[in-house]
DNA sequence: CTAGCTATTGCAATCGATTGCAGTATCGCC
DNA sequence: GGCGATACTGCAATCGATTGCAATAGCTAG
């Protein structure tokens, strides 16, 4: 740049002649300043690429205009790493951040000390705090309940958790999802997928909603569990479904992502999809529409979770109370499911 | 927590008795203080979970102990929000920040001021810029370039950029999908991905430097532009490969993403892959190996690649001489280009 | 002509931690 | 006993911006 050296307040007044609090007020448009005094300032400040020293503001303002978002994911699966569904989500918080004049911090949670919370609260390195997992009891959430600390949780709920969590309608989405499969026919069904993390809990309930209405047995539908990668779903339809042929008609899966792992081992197996086993997935990832065949799935509106998120958590910073919400799914049937066409 | 207010260190200080330098100096274990002092320092403040201010510390120090990164991304197709291969490298390059003890500050560059790197780092919200494009002429970055700001950018060399930029050995990796191409047979190639971007362009030209070892008449390999999504890698195939059947024979993507997408459109059109046409990737995307056919693909090395960035970085803020990096690739061959098995 | 306003501007304290330098106490050694 | 060295510790300045309160100037009304 021209300016050697940062510039700071004080030269923007020498250079102006006024004094830093003038200066200061003048940069904020504070009205209490001279119109002319104010614009004379402020050209002086653009002409020299002036910027604040938001470190120092932060101090005297005692505000860091920064939200941190964790991602919690399990250490032994790393799932996050590769779930392209937690990206969309990224952005989309980013950006609506951004919107709002805040900055992002992001954090995977290697960081598993107690702490957490605190780390970036206490030190004043985050206003807030969005946590972002897919939703298994952790007792560093609960314990963070207990406290001030303002922060809005992505994930399911399943009691009445004392703190706001944001999500898709699983249990629905759950139900959609068997209601179609068992609509395609189906009658001997299988849920794969981890039912500890809430939000998975909901989907499998939301299954056996369906099945119960629809009069289906319940030793008619099994659970079996799976992380959140194609290799595991893959792995997990190799080891334990094949089993079940040929009276398993129909999967569905927690995600997408374990979803197209157990449509490889199918359709290595030969299985004609949907014909034989029709299968569901869950997020509509962007690869979804992609596969062959391409997978049905139940979409969760990435836009508005992000957008919710992050106004409920500032809604919780003005010391409102923020409220838990669940967002509406939408069922997408392609060509993994439908069996007439 | 106990606190009603936050602890601030003089409140340590006055706690144990000490002055608050003292009190600064023990908790940062400086020998020079008495190891007893040091001991009960440190014990106070973790009983009442004191943490240092990291605002205050920051604007002392003149340092913010925070990197930012950019994600810079096509306005128009908004690729990264959708690319798994992104999220991956994010991961590695937090996890790599957090270990020398950097925050990271998460940016897409909706924030398409010109300013960038200046609002972080003259503002001091961060220590230095990590930017993750996939290689496009920025004009914003070569004009980065000029100033002092220490950064890197993930992405493809062109020519000799005056900056360090750490990625894949694209070229090698072009090279490598198309010398696989051509050894199953293929004489008939299209390259599917938009030159524009440098890493891109490097994936072409190596393509172009195997086909042209093996004597393969430059007009028998067209190039066809396409973003980096699924959606358009089906559009493009669907529009402008149908016409060169039966001749065409082998198809290089840019990206797992768009080969996917291909993938489908070629499926869809009961085209035998890889009999009829050979499909080669690029990324290793988790998703890969669990598409139908499994598809082919050159694997970027994301784990090196973020510790590279970083480090790199760090090396920059240091004072030394970075260095622009080019990692290894690696050809892995599955079912979407095998022939003979 | 002066008290009382209003419109602007500046002084100085403040946010919380770090650090150069000065101060004090203790110790060793001749 | 005295003198310098050694080992700690504390004082006070500093980072850069914000803001409550005081101060000044210009102006109006009585």
């Amino acid at each position: 740049m021209n300016d050697k050296k940062m510039m700071t307040l004080a030269d923007i007044a020498k250079l102006a002649g006024v004094s830093e609090s003038t200066a200061s007020r003048a940069l904020r448009n504070n009205p209490v300043i001279n119109q002319a005094t104010r614009e004379k300032v402020q050209q002086i400040a653009t002409e020299h690429q002036f910027k604040v020293n938001a470190t120092a503001r932060n101090l005297r303002t005692q505000k860091s205009y920064t939200i941190a978002v964790i991602i919690a994911f399990d250490a032994k699966t790393q799932q996050s790493v590769s779930d392209p569904f937690l990206l969309e989500l990224l952005g989309v918080i980013a950006d609506e951040l951004s919107l709002h004049g805040y900055d992002m911090l992001l954090s995977t949670s290697k960081r598993d000390d107690k702490d957490w919370g605190s780390y970036f609260l206490d030190s004043k390195r985050a206003d807030g705090l969005i946590i972002i997992g897919q939703g298994e009891h952790d007792p560093r959430v609960e314990a963070l309940a207990q406290t001030q600390v303002p922060f809005v949780v992505w994930g399911g709920r399943s009691g009445d958790e004392p703190y706001p969590i944001i999500g898709s309608d699983n249990r629905q989405g759950g139900r959609l999802a068997a209601e179609h499969l068992l609509a395609q026919g189906c009658r001997q069904l299988v849920f794969l997928g981890d039912i500890r993390h809430n939000e998975i809990e909901q989907r499998h309930l939301g299954m056996l909603d369906a099945c119960q209405a629809a009069g289906i047995a319940s030793d008619a539908v099994q659970q079996l569990s799976c992380d959140f990668t194609a290799q595991d779903g893959y792995l997990k339809t190799q080891q334990h479904l094949f089993a079940r042929l040929p009276e398993l008609d129909g999967i569905f899966a927690a995600s997408d992502a374990i979803a197209m792992g157990a449509m490889k081992a199918l359709l290595e197996h030969d299985i004609a999809i949907p014909q034989q086993i029709a299968l569901v997935g869950f997020d509509d990832i962007a690869m979804s529409a992609y596969c062959t065949p391409s997978l049905s799935t139940v979409k969760q509106n990435t836009q508005s979770g992000g957008k919710a998120l992050v106004n409920q958590l500032l809604t919780r910073m003005q010391g409102q109370q923020p409220l838990s919400e669940q967002l509406a799914v939408k069922l997408l049937c392609r060509q993994s499911s439908l069996r007439r066409l």
